[in-house]
DNA sequence: CTTGACCTTGCCATGATGGTAAGGTTCACA
DNA sequence: TGTGAACCTTACCATCATGGCAAGGTCAAG
C-alpha cells in the first residue's frame, strides 16, 4: 500500500496544516515558512482562516529539500535543484554540475578540517595534561613558526 | 633575547596604530576591534586623538588568536585559551581538555561531511551527465528510500 | 465558555566576518 | 596655506540556516 500518493479523489481534500506537513517531511514549521519565503514552494494554498494548506506534492518537495540539506547543499543550490527537478526538459548534466561543485567544496573543506585535526592531534599528544603549567599547545599558539622575536 | 618584555626604554614609544597591528598580526582591523569588544585584549590604549595603540604584547596576543582561529577554535574557546595562556598557574590539563574537545568536534564534523561526500560521489558516478533528463541524483533527492508518488 | 493546541506575523539572536557610510586626523607635498 | 591621500573612529547592515519568543487569531474538545 503506497503512502498517500494514491489518495482517493479530490487532492485538495487531503491538504494538511503546517504541523502535519512538518511531521511528515521532517522539516520544522519555521523552516517550511522560510522555504516558502525563498520561493522554493510554489504558491502555498491557504484556507479561509489563513492557515497554510499543504498538498502531497508540497510535502514531496519538502522531503526533497530536506534530503538535499542533509547532503549539505546550500539553499541557493537547492533552489536550482528544485527548479531542475520540476523541469522535465532539464539536462542531467546541469544537475551533475551542481552536485560535482558541491562535492568538490566538501572535499576542500574536509581537507582543511583534517589539516586542523592533524595539527591539533600532534599538539595534544605532546601535552602531558596534568597540574603543571608547561603546555606545548599554548607554546605553539603563542609562537609556533615564528620562534619568538 | 626575550620578546618585547626587554624592549629598550619606553614601551609605549613602540605602540602602533591598528593598521600596523593588522599587518603584523595577520588579523584584519575589523576583527581586531571585534576581539576587543569580546574582551580578548585587555584594555587597549588610546592616544589623544582616540586612535587605538597596540603594544608588542597586544600584537603577540593577536597572533595567538589568529593561530587558534586557524586551528578552528571558536571565539569562546579562544577566550578560555587566552585566559589560560596569561595565567602562569594554569594546569596544562585545562588546555588539553579544551583542545581535545575541539579535536573531537572536528572528528565528528569531518565524519559527517565524509558521509555526505560519499553519498554524493556515489550519486554522481551514477549520473551520465548529458543532455538527457534522466538523473539518478534527482531521483535520489526526490525519494531515496521512499520510491516516488 | 474555557482550555489547550494549533496557527499567524514579526522581530531578535546566533558566529565570524565583510562591507559601507559618514566623519575626524595626520602627513606629505605643492 | 591648502589639499588630497591614507589613515582612524563609530555605527549599522548583510551573510546563512536555524531557533526562539511574543502577541494575537482559530479551533475543537470538554
Amino acid at each position: 500500500m503506497a503512502v498517500a500518493a494514491n489518495a482517493p479523489v479530490a487532492e485538495h481534500a487531503s491538504r494538511v496544516n503546517i504541523g502535519d506537513a512538518s511531521k511528515r517531511s521532517g522539516v520544522s514549521a519555521k523552516m517550511i515558512r522560510h522555504y516558502e519565503s525563498l520561493n522554493l514552494l510554489a504558491s502555498v494554498a491557504r484556507s479561509d482562516n489563513g492557515y497554510r494548506k499543504y498538498s502531497e506534492r508540497d510535502i514531496h518537495t519538502l522531503r526533497f529539500i530536506k534530503r538535499a540539506r542533509d547532503l549539505g547543499f546550500s539553499m541557493a543550490e537547492i533552489a536550482e535543484l528544485v527548479s531542475l527537478w520540476l523541469n522535465r526538459r532539464r539536462a542531467s548534466a546541469s544537475v551533475k554540475r551542481i552536485a560535482q561543485a558541491h562535492a568538490d567544496d566538501l572535499t576542500r573543506r574536509i581537507g582543511e578540517m583534517q589539516a586542523m585535526q592533524q595539527a591539533l592531534t600532534n599538539l595534544i599528544h605532546c601535552c602531558h595534561g596534568d597540574q603543571r603549567p608547561d603546555c606545548p599547545i599554548l607554546e605553539d599558539l603563542a609562537g609556533a613558526s615564528r620562534p619568538r622575536s
